[in-house]
RNA sequence: GGCGCCGUACCCAAGUGGUAAGGGAGCAGUCUGCAAAACUGCGAUGCAGCGGUUCGAACCCGCUCGGCGCCUCCA
């Protein structure tokens, strides 16, 4: 039974959709006028693994998830850079499916655009003006916050509050400082459609309430997003949706918290940012690898709260990440024994129980984190009395087929997949300092020859050899195990 | 001024009334030609501080200190 935060109630609501088996999500996309960065990344993870989770449980999934490509900070790049508006967005969309694809982040049922809703959204506009809760003055369209009693419910505002502390310049015209544009009327040289009103565009907020009602319908079940869009943008959806249809729009809004840059949050303003790309550029690990340590690291805290990132927080998501590969590299391995295979049908149990609990429980990834820990540490024991070679496999595939809801454990082997590229020289030593020079990587087949080598040399007893073989590895990255049976496996 | 979040071991991080999960780092041991991995053990008599409620509190209440966010575009 999924209990999930409702920031609507302020609590822990359990989770029951309006369709039986199937549930209806709308999580707010990006703005596209730059690149992602890490913050964009969680708030995608977050409602990519909830979805995943909500498949996992048995559930259809109808899931939407929107581009904002008109806006005022996309004009504005476009005119920096002397550019269309459609070549900053085409760019910059790209940019997010490049970005999101590396992390593992799986494409939305429907990913709307909101220059390709104008009718939704004009006609949308048109109710709310016919129902008095809209007011038209020279061309913009302004909502009527104080026609609408329910305005501040979500955010738990009062309007007088937010006059108080109101410091942004408020436009004489409009009836009270809160009210916001649906409608604004385009400036010569800005992207404009025609409407009832004049030329112009649409506001912020009522795009997301257009295509929402249009995929979703009036009600639907979860409304997803980060932390900072609560106020005032999440607040304006409901009062537009709700003043519109007069139905109840979302029922549970759920929303993530930030990544911070030494407990302050990454913003562009302070400069503390770090872009997604910027990350897999830095690293020295493939972008597969790299692309499951991001999801590991942001996963690790609960989604609610606040996450530092910091490059010895990536090293310890990578050290984590090794001990589940290290396991799988073992379990890969053939085995007759079936001393313990009883036992691991209990660990698996257990571990199955304890991750479905932990999700449940508001989508508790640590907790369920640790239950796939404690699976390792079974395993790990349970292969050392002795598993049969079938059992191995299940086991693997159930680390696997568990993984998959956060989007872990899907690599087949987490060795072969390092960089041998050599990286740009302002790239080195950041976000991920390098163990190894690029110089000094060996190709798999190099390895393979020396580990040859090396027990060739180990059957002469000739361990000065062995040694000596081994530091060399190790200098470039790569550390053999040998194993009881004389044979030896290798990784980075 | 209003609204809200957070403070758990060296680091990260679960736990929100029943006696401190998990990971990383560290130390010791087993195993090993040596290593690595794995396993075992050690590690907060205490959860920012001070009071209070309770048979019992990290969890509830109050106050204090410290950090942060939103109220303006923001995941």
């Amino acid at each position: 039974m999924l209990k999930l935060f409702n920031t609507l109630t302020g609590r822990q609501d359990v989770f029951e959709p309006i369709e039986p088996k199937h549930v209806r999500m709308y999580v707010c996309g990006v703005t596209v006028y730059d690149y992602c960065h890490i913050g964009h990344a969680r708030s995608a993870l977050v409602f990519d693994v909830l979805r995943r989770y909500l498949e996992y449980s048995g559930y259809a999934v109808t899931f939407v998830k929107n581009f904002t490509d008109v806006d005022d900070k996309i004009i504005k790049r476009a005119n920096e850079q002397g550019v269309s508006c459609e070549t900053v967005t085409q760019k910059f969309i790209q940019a997010y499916y490049d970005d999101m694809g590396k992390l593992g982040v799986r494409q939305a049922s429907v990913e709307p655009k909101a220059t390709e809703h104008m009718a939704e959204t004009i006609e949308l506009t048109n109710t709310l003006l016919r129902k008095g809760l809209a007011y038209q003055i020279e061309g913009d369209v302004y909502f009527d916050v104080a026609r609408y009693p329910e305005y501040g419910t979500l955010s738990k505002r009062k309007l007088e509050d937010l006059q108080a502390g109101a410091r942004v310049e408020v436009d004489e015209r409009k009836h009270h400082p809160m009210d916001f544009a649906l409608w604004k009327k385009s400036k010569p040289g800005e992207p404009s459609w025609s409407s009832p009103w004049g030329p112009g565009r649409p506001g912020w907020h009522i795009e997301c309430s257009a295509m929402s009602i249009r995929y979703l319908g009036e009600t639907f079940d979860i409304h997803g997003g980060g932390m900072d869009l609560i106020f005032p943008h999440h607040e304006n959806e409901i009062a537009q949706s709700c003043g519109a249809t007069s139905q109840h729009f979302a029922k549970y809004w759920v929303h993530n918290g930030f990544v911070q840059i030494n407990k302050e949050k990454m913003s562009k303003s302070l400069g503390n940012f770090f872009t997604i790309r910027e990350i897999f550029a830095k690293s020295e690990w493939s972008d597969a690898i790299t692309g499951e340590i991001l999801r590991y690291f942001l996963l690790s805290t609960h989604y609610h709260g606040p996450l530092d990132f910091s490059d010895q927080a990536l090293k310890e998501a990578k050290s984590a990440l090794n001990g589940f590969y290290d396991l799988f590299g073992r379990l890969a391995e053939s085995e007759d024994k079936t001393i313990a295979d009883p036992d691991l049908d209990l660990a698996i149990d257990r571990c199955q129980a304890g991750f479905r609990a932990a999700m449940d429980d508001d989508m508790n990834t640590p907790a369920a984190i640790a239950a796939l820990q404690g699976l390792r540490n079974d395993v790990n024991k349970l292969v050392g009395v002795g598993l049969s070679t079938e059992s191995r496999k299940l086991a693997r595939q159930v680390f696997r087929s568990l993984g998959t809801v956060m989007g872990l454990f899907q690599l087949e082997r987490w060795d072969f997949n390092v960089r041998i590229e050599p990286k740009p020289a302002d790239l080195v030593g950041t976000a991920f300092p390098p163990a190894v020079t690029a110089a000094k990587q060996m190709t798999p087949e190099e390895i393979d020859g020396k580990v040859a080598e090396r027990i060739e040399a180990k059957k002469r007893k000739d361990f000065k050899r062995a040694d000596e073989i081994r530091a060399e590895l190790k200098s470039s990255g790569i550390t053999v195990e040998d194993k009881p049976d004389g044979t030896s496996r290798w990784k980075r």
